[in-house]
DNA sequence: ATGAAGCGAGGT
DNA sequence: CCTCGCTTCATC
C-alpha cells in the first residue's frame, strides 16, 4: 500500500490521505510536504488506524511532494500529541505544530560567514580600529555581532576585512554545541540534599516513569539538588528538559548552570533569533549520543520538541501560573510535562517552594513522590512576618506606604541594608480620570482601563497592548491639566519612595524596565554591589535573585489578588507573598516582612502571618472541596467571541440552549465574559463545573461538534482554566 | 484557512 | 458585456 494518512498543518482540515510516490520512503512520524488545492502544506505521517478520515478512493489521492530530511517524530511524542489534543479539546494539527521548529530547521544544512582577527598589525590604526582590535581578541562572530561587541559601526569592521585585519571563516549553521561536563564543579551538598539527589539519580538510571514533587522553601537548595539528576542524565547520554516559567528568570539560572557544568545549556523560547532556533531544534533532534543537545532550558513551548532521547524533565517554580498557556492550544505545561515523562518512561521533577494545591494533593495520594528539603541551605534564618492593618495605619492621602513600613525602611537605610517593596501592578496608576468631567480612559478594543505609564508617558492597555500618548487636555470636555491618577502602580510607589527618602537609590523592577537580559544583569549587579537601597517591583522580583543585604520586604497590597474572582486567588496570593517574603534575609542577617492588608482576618493572610503553611493548605483544601473546585472537581470554560456583539451573543445562547443536562455536571451561563471586549472581539463565556467522574472532554466535544456558527464566530474550550477573564 | 468559482448589482 | 464585492465551495 502506498497510501498514507497525514495530519496536515491546517486547523480546519486536519486529516487527509495521500499517495506516496515511487521511490519516497516515509513512516509514521515522517515530516512531509503535501499539495493542498493550489498550495503546499506541511504534514506529519500518522498511523492510519489511529485517525478518523474520510474514505477517498485511491485514484483520487494526490502524491506527496517531498519527505523532509529529519528523523520521524517518535511514537512517544505522537502519543503525547494525541493526548494533548484530546485532553485540551484542540486540533491535532495545532498541537503537532508545536513539535516542529521553523521551515529552515526542517531543511537544515547550509553555512554562514563569521569573522575573526588575523593577528596582522594594522598599517593605519584609527581609534575605532584600536578599540575593535582590543575588544575582539578571541571573538568569532558575524560582522553585526562583532560590531555590537566592540561598540564600533559595521563599516569599521568591513574596512578591517578589506585591510586584511579580519578574516572570514565559513561556519556550519548546525554546528554542535560545546559539551557539558557532569563533573565540572560538583558542589558539597547537605545531608538532606544528598538524600534527595541520590533518589533522583536512581530514578534517572531506572529508565522508568517517576513523578516527584520537590518541595523546599526558598533557599533550601532545590536547584543544586536536581542538578545532580541532570549530571546523571548527561553522563548516561540522555537529554534533559528544564522548564522555567519566564524568560526573565533564565539569566540567573544560566549562570548557575554554567558554574556547575562548564557550559551554558541550550535555550528555547519565543524570542530566539531564527538561526538560534534552527540550530537548537536540529541539536535536539540529533540527541546527545550524536553530538546533539544535552540539556535544554526553555519556556513551556520547549515541551513538545522532538527530543531524540529524553531522560529527565524538570519543571522549576512548578506552581507558576504562567505554565498555563492562555491562547492557541490552552494547555498547562506543568501537567503535560508529567504526561510526557510517562510516555517517555522518564522521571519528572516538579520543584517549588509553594506547590500548587493540585500537586500537593497528588503527592498526598501517593501518585507523586514528595521529596522535602526543609532547612535553609547555608543556615540563614526564615524572615519574621508581620501584618500591617491598613484600616488602622492609614497612609496619608495620595500615599500608599503606611507609617510603620516607612519607619522600617528608614531603619534599613540608616543601617546600609536594602528594602524591597512588592506590588503586582505595572505602571503609575491603574485608572486615569478627568477631574473636570469624570471621563475615564478606557481601551478602544477591550473592557479595561488604560494604565498610565509615566516612564514612557503613555496610556497602555495591559490586555491588547494598545497604547496612546497621555493627552494635554481631556478628550471629552477639553479641560487642561485635569487628569488625575487613581490608585497605585509600582511606578507611583517608586515616586513615593523618592519623595520620602530623596537620598535613597531606588530601582524599579517591572517587565517594562527589565525587558532585556542586559537590563536584568545590570540590575542584579547593582543590587549585589549595594548600589541600590530600595527595590520596587512587580512579581518579577518575587523569585530568582538573592541579595544578601536585603533585610526588609514590604507587600504594598496583599488584597489585590483576592479581588479578582479567580478560583485560585487565595492560593496565588499565598504563593506570591510567600515567594517575595523569601527574598528577605537570605544572607547572614535575618529578614523582616511587613504585609499591608485591609483583611488581616482572611485565612490566607492569617496563615502567612503565622508562617503556617500547613494551615493555609488545610483551609484552602476545605474551601476547594466545598466549591467542587480542583482537585476535587473540574472546571472548563467555553469562550465564544466575534467582532459582532449580536453574533457572539447568539452563538453563545445557541451553545447554552443545547447544554446537556447531566447529574455530575453543572453549566453556568452564557454570560458576558469579565473582559467582555478583548482585542476588538466581543466575548461570552460558559462555565462548566463537573465532578471528577464526568467525562468532561467527551461530553463537551459531543455537545459542540454538531453546532454550526457564522464565519466570524470563534469558540474556544479551556480545560482546567486558570484565568477566568 | 484560503484560493477559486458563482452570482447579482451596477456601470460602460 | 464587463467589473466589483460578496457568498459558497472544495481542498485527500
Amino acid at each position: 500500500m502506498n497510501r498514507v494518512r497525514l495530519i496536515v498543518f491546517n486547523a480546519a482540515l486536519g486529516i487527509l490521505d495521500y499517495r506516496v510516490p515511487e521511490g519516497m520512503q516515509v513512516e509514521p512520524g515522517s515530516v512531509v510536504i503535501a499539495p493542498l488545492g493550489p498550495r503546499q502544506v506541511l504534514g506529519i505521517v500518522w498511523e492510519p488506524e489511529r485517525l478518523e478520515a474520510q474514505d477517498v478512493p485511491a485514484e483520487k489521492l494526490r502524491g506527496l511532494l517531498e519527505a523532509l530530511p529529519v528523523p520521524p517524530l517518535k511514537s512517544e511524542l505522537r502519543r503525547l500529541i494525541e493526548w494533548t489534543a484530546d485532553y485540551y479539546c484542540a486540533s491535532l494539527s495545532s498541537v503537532a505544530r508545536m513539535a516542529l521548529g521553523s521551515m529552515a530547521a526542517l531543511r537544515g544544512g547550509g553555512t554562514t560567514t563569521e569573522y575573526r582577527l588575523t593577528g596582522l598589525e594594522p598599517s593605519r590604526l584609527t581609534p575605532q580600529r584600536a578599540a575593535a582590535m582590543d575588544a575582539l581578541q578571541h571573538e568569532q562572530a558575524s560582522i553585526r555581532e562583532l560590531a555590537e561587541l566592540a561598540s564600533v559601526s559595521e563599516g569599521v569592521l568591513r574596512g578591517m576585512v578589506g585591510a586584511g585585519l579580519l578574516e572570514p571563516v565559513t561556519v556550519d549553521l548546525d554546528r554542535p554545541y560545546p559539551a557539558a561536563n557532569p563533573n565540572h564543579n560538583a558542589p558539597a551538598l547537605s545531608d538532606d540534599q544528598r538524600r534527595a539527589a541520590d533518589t533522583f539519580v536512581e530514578a534517572v538510571n531506572a529508565d522508568a516513569f517517576a513523578p516527584f514533587l520537590l518541595d523546599g522553601v526558598t533557599g533550601s537548595g532545590k536547584t543544586e539538588t536536581y542538578f545532580e539528576a541532570v549530571a546523571a542524565a548527561i553522563a548516561a547520554n540522555k537529554q534533559v528538559l528544564v522548564l522555567l516559567p519566564e524568560i526573565a528568570l533564565t539569566e540567573n539560572f544560566l549562570r548557575r548552570f554554567e558554574d556547575r557544568f562548564g557550559v551554558a545549556p541550550i535555550q528555547w523560547h519565543s524570542s530566539l533569533k531564527s538561526s538560534e532556533r534552527r540550530r537548537a531544534w536540529r541539536a535536539i533532534v540529533k540527541g546527545p549520543a550524536n553530538g546533539g543537545a544535552q540539556v535544554v532550558v526553555g519556556a513551556r513551548s520547549a515541551l513538545f520538541l522532538p527530543y531524540a532521547r529524553l531522560g529527565l524533565i524538570i519543571v522549576d517554580e512548578a506552581h507558576e501560573v504562567s505554565f498555563k498557556q492562555d491562547e492557541g492550544v490552552r494547555y498547562n505545561a506543568r501537567d503535560v510535562a508529567v504526561i510526557r515523562a510517562r510516555f517517555e518512561k522518564a522521571p519528572v521533577i516538579l520543584a517549588s517552594a509553594t506547590p500548587a494545591l493540585e500537586s500537593m494533593q497528588l503527592a498526598e495520594a501517593g501518585i507523586y513522590r514528595k521529596i522535602e528539603l526543609p532547612a535553609r541551605f547555608g543556615g540563614a534564618q526564615l524572615p519574621d512576618i508581620q501584618i500591617l492593618d491598613l484600616r488602622k495605619d492609614v497612609p496619608d492621602r495620595g500615599r500608599w506606604i503606611a507609617g510603620p513600613l516607612v519607619e522600617q525602611m528608614k531603619l534599613r537605610l540608616e543601617r546600609g541594608e536594602q528594602s524591597l517593596l512588592f506590588l503586582n501592578r505595572r505602571g503609575y496608576a491603574p485608572l486615569t480620570l478627568c477631574r473636570n468631567c469624570g471621563h475615564r480612559f478606557q481601551c478602544k478594543h477591550c473592557t479595561a482601563w488604560l494604565v498610565e505609564h509615566r516612564f514612557s508617558r503613555r496610556l497602555a492597555c495591559h490586555h491588547c497592548g494598545h497604547e496612546e500618548p497621555v493627552p494635554e487636555a481631556c478628550p471629552e470636555c477639553g479641560a487642561n491639566d485635569c487628569l488625575v491618577a487613581c490608585g497605585p502602580g509600582v511606578e507611583r510607589i517608586a515616586d513615593e519612595v523618592a519623595e520620602l527618602f530623596p537620598e535613597a537609590r531606588v530601582a524599579l523592577v517591572t517587565s517594562d524596565t527589565m525587558n532585556t537580559p542586559e537590563a536584568i544583569a545590570e540590575f542584579v549587579e547593582k543590587a549585589e554591589g549595594k548600589a541600590i537601597d530600595v527595590i520596587v517591583g512587580t512579581q518579577l522580583v518575587t523569585k530568582g535573585y538573592h541579595f544578601p543585604d536585603l533585610t526588609l520586604v514590604g507587600v504594598i497590597d496583599a488584597d489585590l489578588g483576592l479581588e479578582g474572582g479567580d478560583l485560585r486567588a487565595a492560593e496565588r496570593t499565598y504563593q506570591q507573598v510567600a515567594q517575595v517574603a523569601g527574598r528577605a534575609g537570605r544572607g547572614e542577617k535575618p529578614g523582616e516582612v511587613l504585609i499591608q492588608t485591609r483583611h488581616p482576618e482572611a485565612p490566607v493572610i492569617a496563615a502567612l502571618a503565622a508562617g503556617d503553611r500547613d494551615a493555609f493548605y488545610t483551609a484552602e483544601t476545605e474551601a476547594r472541596r466545598d466549591a467542587g473546585a480542583p482537585p476535587f472537581g473540574r472546571w472548563a470554560a467555553i469562550i465564544v467571541s466575534s467582532e459582532d456583539l449580536a453574533e457572539a451573543r447568539d452563538a453563545a445562547r445557541a451553545i447554552g440552549g443545547t447544554a446537556p443536562d447531566l447529574p455530575d455536571m453543572l453549566v453556568l451561563g452564557p454570560a458576558p465574559a469579565p473582559l467582555s471586549l478583548l482585542r476588538g472581539r466581543h466575548r461570552f463565556r460558559l462555565l462548566i463545573n463537573a465532578r471528577r467522574s464526568a467525562e468532561l472532554q467527551k461530553i463537551v466535544r459531543a455537545w459542540l461538534s454538531p453546532l454550526q456558527f457564522p464565519r466570524g464566530v470563534r469558540v474556544h474550550v479551556d480545560v482546567d482554566p486558570y484565568s477566568f477573564v
